[in-house]
Order: C-alpha cells, then sequence, then structure tokens
RNA sequence: GCCCCCAUCGUCCAGCGGCCCAGGACAUCGCCCUUUCAAGGCGGAAACACGGGUUCGAAUCCCGUUGGGGGUGCCA
C-alpha cells in the first residue's frame, strides 16, 4: 500500500443556535479521520454572516466537542478575524476577470427572471463594467459551457452542468464574504486535505471547485466525503428549531459521552465485522470514510438509551458513583447537598446501576432516601395499599419485625416470607404493600437492600403512617 | 419548476453476482430467571419500493418509474 498524505481535516459549524448530535457526527467523523492518518483537526467558527451569529453558540460548540472528547489540533479560527483574506481574494477575483460588480437589487433580479426558463441570477451585470466598489456585490463568473465534476469519497463521482450554475454572489454588497469564497480560501490557507462535511453542501460544492480553480495556484481539489444526512422521525432533516437534538440536552438527560460517540459512529457507519459496542482508539483504527454508507439516517433516541445503558453497566463502581454526582445535588441534580448521604448511596450504587439507562433516572430510584418530605405515589399507594385486603396485617407484621430487631436484608426478607408462607401467597405479591409503604413506588430498587438502607426509624415511621391511612379509610 | 442525492425488517447497520427462501442490533411480542422493576438468557413476528433489462445466476450491475430527502439566499 502506498503512504497516505498526512490528512488535515476541518471541522467548521457555523454558531447559529444550539450544537446537534448532527454536527457533532460530522466532527466525530473528521476526528476520526485525522487521529488515524496522524493529521491534523482543524476547528474552524464560520461566522462570517453577522447577523446570526453569536459567541454564546460558540461557546456552547467548543463545550459539546470537549464533552464529547473531540479534541483539535488548531484553531478555533474564527472566520470573523479574517476578513482581509477573503477581501484579497475577492479583489483577485475582479482584477483577473474571474467576477464582476453587480448592483441588482433581488427585485430586480426576480423581475427580469420571473419568465426565464433558466432559474436564478441572469448574468445582468457581466458586461456592465461596474466598478467593483462599496455598496456594489460582487459575483462569480461562472463558465456558460462545461460541466464541474466533485469527486466525492462517499458518492463517487457528481456531475454538475455549469449551464445549471449562476453567478453566484461571493462578497456581499456590505463587503462581507460569502460562506462559499471564506471557506476555499480557508481550506487553501489551511492546506486542508479532506474536506468532510454533511449532504447538504454538496450543491454548492461545484462552486467551490470552480472557485478554488481561480484561487488555488493550481493545487490540487480537497479530497471531499459529503455524509448523509441525519433525520427525524419524519424522515425531514434535523433542525435545530423542530427536533430536541441539542448535543447540551442529551448530556443533560445524563447520556455517557462515550456511548454518544459510540453511538453517533454508528449512524452511517459500521465496523467491517459488525461490532456494535467501539472503544473510541478501535473507533479510530477502523474507520474510514470509503464505508460511510449514502443515506440518511434516523436518530434514534432508543437505541442510544440501550447503547447508554451498557456503558453504564460497564462503569466500575466507583465511577458510577462520581459520575452520578451532578444527577443527585449537582448541575443536574434533584437533592439538596446536605440530604444525599454519601456512603448510602454508594453501598446501594450497584443495584442502582443496573436498573437505569441513563444517569437522569438515578434520582429516582434513592428518591425514598433523599427526597425531602415523603410522599408515596398516590396511584401506587391505592392499589397496592389500600385496595388490598391484607395489606394492614402485613405492614403490622413487619412493624412488629423490625421492633424486635430485624434490620439487615436477610431479616427483613426472612420476616415477609413468613407472611407469605402462612397466606399462601408469594413474595412477589407480599412485598407490593410494604414497597409502596416505604419506598413510595410500586417499582424500583430491591425492597430488602433499601429498607436496610433506610433504617429502622424512617421504615417503622412510614409503615405505621401507612396503617394509620388504612385505619382512616375503615 | 430546475439541479443534486438516496432507496434492505418500524429503526440503525451487514450484504459489494452464486455462501441469502437475506444476517446482527434497537424497538416489539412470548417464555425462562426473579422480592417489584430492570438486567440477563431463549424464542417469535418483521425487509431487498416497482417495472424492464444484462447474466447460466441478481438485494447486489444498467435503464426507467415511483417515493423520500437536500439545494435552489447579498444563510451556513
Amino acid at each position: 500500500m502506498t503512504e497516505l498524505p498526512v490528512p488535515r481535516v476541518r471541522f467548521a459549524p457555523s454558531p447559529t443556535g444550539y450544537f446537534h448530535v448532527g454536527g457533532a457526527r460530522t466532527a466525530l467523523y473528521n476526528w476520526c479521520v485525522a487521529r488515524r492518518g496522524e493529521g491534523q483537526f482543524i476547528l474552524r467558527i464560520e461566522d462570517t454572516d453577522r447577523e446570526r451569529s453569536d459567541a454564546a453558540w460558540t461557546e456552547g460548540i467548543l463545550s459539546a466537542l470537549s464533552w464529547l472528547g473531540i479534541t483539535w489540533d488548531e484553531g478555533p479560527y474564527f472566520q470573523s478575524e479574517r476578513r482581509a483574506l477573503y477581501a484579497a481574494a475577492a479583489e483577485r477575483l475582479y482584477a483577473g476577470g474571474h467576477a464582476y460588480a453587480c448592483d441588482c437589487t433581488r427585485e430586480a433580479v426576480e423581475a427580469r427572471t420571473k419568465n426565464n426558463a433558466v432559474p436564478g441570477y441572469d448574468g445582468f451585470c457581466r458586461d456592465r463594467g461596474l466598478a467593483f466598489v462599496p455598496g456594489h456585490a460582487l459575483r462569480f463568473k461562472v463558465p456558460d459551457e462545461g460541466t464541474t465534476v466533485v469527486s466525492d469519497l462517499v458518492r463517487g463521482e457528481v456531475e454538475f452542468q455549469n449551464s445549471t450554475i449562476e453567478d453566484f454572489v461571493v462578497m456581499k454588497s456590505n463587503g462581507d464574504p460569502l460562506y462559499v469564497l471564506a471557506v476555499v480560501v480557508d481550506d487553501l490557507d489551511m492546506q486542508v486535505t479532506t474536506v468532510i462535511r454533511a449532504e447538504e453542501h454538496l450543491p454548492t460544492t461545484p462552486k467551490a471547485v470552480l472557485l478554488w480553480g481561480v484561487l488555488g495556484e493550481g493545487r490540487p481539489l480537497p479530497q471531499y466525503a459529503h455524509l448523509p444526512v441525519l433525520v427525524n422521525e419524519r424522515r425531514q432533516k434535523l433542525s435545530k428549531r423542530r427536533d430536541r437534538v441539542a448535543v447540551e440536552d442529551y448530556r443533560a438527560l445524563g447520556y455517557l459521552p462515550e456511548a454518544m460517540v459510540n453511538y453517533l459512529a454508528l449512524l452511517g457507519w459500521a465496523p467491517a465485522d459488525g461490532r456494535e459496542i467501539l472503544s473510541r482508539d478501535e473507533l479510530v483504527a477502523e474507520f474510514r470514510l470509503e464505508d460511510v454508507n449514502r443515506s440518511p439516517a434516523f436518530f434514534d433516541e432508543k437505541r442510544l438509551a440501550h447503547f447508554n445503558g451498557l456503558y453504564i453497566r460497564a462503569l466500575p463502581t466507583a465511577e458510577f458513583v462520581e459520575r452520578c454526582r451532578p444527577f443527585l445535588y449537582g448541575a443536574h441534580g434533584l437533592f439538596e447537598p446536605t440530604s444525599v448521604d454519601e456512603a448510602a448511596f454508594a453501598r446501594l450504587a450497584p443495584l442502582v446501576q443496573e436498573r437505569v439507562a441513563t444517569l437522569g433516572e438515578v434520582p429516582g430510584l434513592v428518591a425514598f432516601l433523599f427526597a425531602a418530605p415523603f410522599s408515596p405515589d398516590a396511584v401506587a399507594f391505592e392499589k397496592a395499599v389500600l385496595r388490598d385486603e391484607s395489606a394492614g396485617e402485613t405492614l403490622e407484621h413487619m412493624a412488629a419485625a423490625v421492633e424486635r430487631g430485624a434490620l439487615d436484608a436477610a431479616d427483613l426478607r426472612a420476616a415477609l416470607e413468613q407472611i407469605a408462607a402462612s397466606t399462601g401467597r408469594k413474595l412477589g405479591k407480599v412485598q407490593a404493600p410494604v414497597r409502596v409503604a416505604t419506598l413510595g413506588a410500586a417499582a424500583g430498587l430491591p425492597l430488602f437492600e433499601s429498607l436496610e438502607e433506610l433504617g429502622r426509624e424512617r421504615v417503622l415511621e412510614r409503615l405505621r403512617a401507612a396503617m394509620a391511612r388504612i385505619d382512616e379509610r375503615g
């Protein structure tokens, strides 16, 4: 095999909204290519549109990338700080006769082209010889004939008839560059070898190829790779406005970054042997752009949750405990820091760990221990305690056992088994009223271990409170 | 409208001419395990959009149709 050139890739998001999972996947694939080829991953913020860009969004992008472990070797570069470069390129295009100034308003163009067979700008200013001065936009002179070919790693050769490409604007009349110009200037300047981005950019790629042809000084085009878009349940491109897809949201919900990375990698790609659980290193070692498939993928939260569950269960318990903290009383937490008994949580952690798919579900499982006023679920209480004929008897028996000194899980279990045996019912059946009365919910952590952790005092208190409510009912 | 892309179970992938009356995973259904719920184990249902070619042979190659998507901005 021949020596591959060292890849220089870039991830170039625009800071115009929450950083979403589609962008994260694009970044990840870029990162894999850079790491695998021992090249560089460049981060470039495309904020040429001053109207829509916001530094706050940039912050979000950086923090989400860091959270995912996608590190960059260069940048972040900001296009807003590189305006002189774009202006110089525009000047060269104009001076070389590859572009011309245009003063047409959008309305004027529309009025003229309404009845034209060919849509888009009609080349009205091509030969008017307007000066390239403030107030005039600059349009690239697209050849009338011929074809422009985009050679794409995932899609093959894509051909465009030049006649279908309009004379597009490269500099706005206010002096701001357009994305397509800035991208070409930057990719050239940053020596980018491989452009990996979403499919929505494919239709503008021939424009970039054309620009590269005149600005590139003969340097070879970058290798393009257009990834299929991520879609919602209606099969439309994920939208920041329509769909909940912000990486931040998933973080707050308790998804692990390594699970997210693993899941994202598999959206449009799979390793040769079909394995689904891949470490970061395995991903880097096996990822190939050539194997990325071409059709859009649906971001399936259920499947993500499954992956997340696997990752959570694979965590050493101590680390699981560590990662739970923010969800107990930290940034995303539900409880008062003072009401959380760390040692108790740590003891219960193994039981919690195998029952959650996200860290956000953790507080719910230990709420019986840490939630300030204890209030059992009303529906569950009605069903398991109030409407169960023998509930009162069961609760009394348990209370008596605890008073006699039954404190650990084994004692408590023995006590309940006694009731089960004497009434000929299954243990699962008789534990229901006890569970709801003391833990507050019909489902949750194993009963006896939970009671042991709750402690004699609180268990008795809750059992008595439940018995009192039964008495009230008559 | 015009340009471009795409098309295997509900979903994500495997399949790159014979190993496929199509395989794995999620979801779903059933059973087992079980102190609830999970987790885990076992099993079931579930797809090559359609029509033409090419070929001894097509999920795989070609053409068309249909369907979906993206672009069409002095957004990125």
